[in-house]
DNA sequence: GGTCTTTAATAAAGCCGGTTGCAAAACAGC
DNA sequence: GCTGTTTTGCAACCGGCTTTATTAAAGACC
């Protein structure tokens, strides 16, 4: 009650955001002439919230251009590279890890296969950092995929793939060590909505994710965001018993018999083994009943399904399209369409969900939305 | 570009909200002193605000009560009885309508048993206010709960239990004759939704509820909103093929052998009746991979459950949540919870869902919350 | 080199929304 | 009729934005 409005600080905020948007949409540095006409604000407008983003340190003047005629301006640079978003994805087999700038254009990336550990998490970190010249105290933020339940305050709840890491508080440790906010949370989640921000399922707000490798994993995007659960356990349907390929005592683990592994099997599929075809289909009709339910759950806009490379996974969207489609009655059902970000989808959603946890952090400016688009678009033009 | 920001607005809007909301919370009048300090807000700025309120004619200032010592206050009163607002309930075998004032009680209250149809609506609702003298020319908003899948715009896309009402215009048509919005959607969705908000899911935001009766229904409500779904088919289990049950024409439709419906093998089962218990553990144990499925991909913090009365529905929670949870491998699963509004939850729904679709245009102000709380809590108390 | 043109930056005034503070009004009670 | 209490209404001010006007800085032209 002391004279401070929430309303007036949130307008101000709004059009912070509008003008950074405005100067990220270009590497080019902005004039206050140029922003004004781009944002609709009004040039004192601009002007004041410039400083602002001038204080916060995310945005700088350069020397006024001396081009043509009447009086040269300054103009603004959106400074990209004034800090660092790490995105790291530790697996049974190994670590990935991703560096970006502001942003969220890549500038390291490091893969280390070794036996996954919290010091192993630290260790690509730096060295991707120092492969590429980056100073990690400018870190501002880290996002972290673990495979298993993911509590809210970070840790493992439970772990087929990681077990020696369940209850352990990784995040604390690793902010610690390098001085930075940390974000966990479940690797296939954050796969999900990686696709959902910037790839296959691009523009729906309603993705379910399929990913299809040594088990079966589900994750849902609903509008826009992961869903979680009141326990963690949304999608994890590999938790629910009866399963024919679960019959080995690995929960949830899926069980070949033509080829020791789901990709595998895949690959023999599409160069047309007729044993690993018949297995295959006999996979897809065991779990479309399933997967029929998912989609008769939440009715989304599209399925992107993740398994093996390009060439494998056509093998596999047809049949699998095929046995769902004769589950249902209604001929109405989302387009079942191939992962376009593979298995980065997971180090990617870790570098975006920082952003989207730690955004204030990360800009000094509430609200700025996370560069999802350009995190995720340097992938799909190196693949 | 006018002149005109979006955020003063948005701020006074807000304004607007709550001293409404702190009016509503009590029947008696309140004086601006009151109201300020129960708001927060500055005495100017309240007065300014209810000088809004009663230009939207939702609020009225009563004479100057000459009271206590010191200037006699004018006080200003919330006019619940200044619109009303129905909801309608039209099922295969009748109608059922309800009447409410502004905020939220129920004035009037109506069911036939008659083949449904168009006209039957209106003629529910005009029974209902000429019953209890309520003058329809106020009715600002119908919400219409329709068994069947329901379009974006309104009409039905199919229904088993309404057929002859598919894709006719008929919110258009009640429209023209009350005279206010309409807002349709399935009735299902409808009911789940009333039980999120002030029944048996009263304060969780994610909410499955399932309906036993002549077929297996269920509905989701995630973060507080009915899940719609891509082609308005969330929860549309009946949808799916090769159900044990469904082996009859009747699509979805259950098929009871001990008794002809599913409400009645609930009240044998719950008297004693053998063959009816073992029915009932037998389709438990039938449906309850579907609903594990269902549970691990929404992880909801409810189950509510639906069918017969609180008598019979005993019979079936217990059965219900063990046959799920042999299906569960991890312990943590959402309560199951018997329905609190039973079958009304349909036509409170329909209330509610008009209130949330046309708030503004019953109230006169942007974002004013729906009156859930007493729709639902009238119910409570009567049952 | 001085004036002119062109454009940017700054300053001033006004609107809208909100708050605080103070004087005036209206009534009860002595 | 005066005093006291409480509400009211008005003025002043802040913060944010916009519009308009003024000043500043460079190049262009004679």
């Amino acid at each position: 009650m002391d004279g401070v409005r929430a309303g007036a600080q949130t307008e101000r905020s709004a059009n912070q955001v509008a003008c950074l948007q405005f100067l990220a949409e270009d590497d080019e540095a902005q004039t206050v002439g140029v922003i004004s006409a781009g944002t609709g604000l009004s040039r004192p407008t601009v002007h004041a919230v410039l400083d602002d983003l001038v204080d916060a340190g995310v945005v700088e003047a350069t020397e006024p251009s001396t081009a043509g005629p009447g009086r040269p301006a300054r103009a603004f640079r959106f400074v990209r590279e004034g800090g660092l978003v790490a995105g790291v994805d530790l697996g049974p087999r190994g670590v990935r890890a991703v560096i970006c700038d502001l942003s969220g254009r890549r500038l390291a990336y490091t893969e280390l296969q070794k036996d996954p550990d919290v010091s192993l998490i630290l260790h690509a970190v730096r060295t991707a950092a120092d492969e590429n010249d980056l100073d990690l105290t400018r870190l501002r933020a880290l996002g972290l995929a673990l495979a298993g339940v993911v509590e809210t305050d970070g840790r493992l709840r439970a772990s087929l793939a990681l077990p020696h890491l369940v209850s352990l508080p990784i995040a604390e440790t690793i902010a610690d060590e390098l001085g930075c906010p940390v974000a966990v949370d479940n690797d296939i989640k954050l796969a999900a909505l990686a696709e959902q921000r910037g790839g296959a399922g691009r523009g729906y707000d309603d993705v379910v994710y399929l990913q299809i490798g040594h088990r079966l994993s589900v994750s849902i995007v609903l509008n826009g965001v992961i869903r979680q659960g009141r326990h963690r356990l949304a999608g994890e349907l590999g938790a629910q018993r009866g399963m024919r390929w679960t019959r080995n005592a690995q929960r949830g683990q899926l069980v070949w018999t033509s080829r020791p592994t789901g990709e595998e099997v895949l690959r023999a599929a599409a160069a047309g083994d007729s044993a690993a075809q018949v297995e295959l289909e006999d996979f897809c009709a065991q779990i479309a009943a399933r997967i029929a339910t998912v989609l008769l759950v939440v009715d989304p806009e599209v399925v992107v399904v993740r398994g093996g490379r390009a060439l494998e996974l056509d093998a596999l969207l047809q049949p699998l399209e095929a046995a769902v489609e004769k589950e249902l009655v209604f001929p109405e059902h989302p387009p079942f369409v191939a992962s376009a970000l593979g298995r980065e989808a997971v180090v990617l959603g870790a570098v975006g969900t920082a952003f989207d946890r730690f955004g204030s952090d990360i800009y000094g400016i509430q609200g700025y939305p996370s560069p999802w688009s350009r995190i995720t678009h340097v992938e799909r033009t190196t693949k």
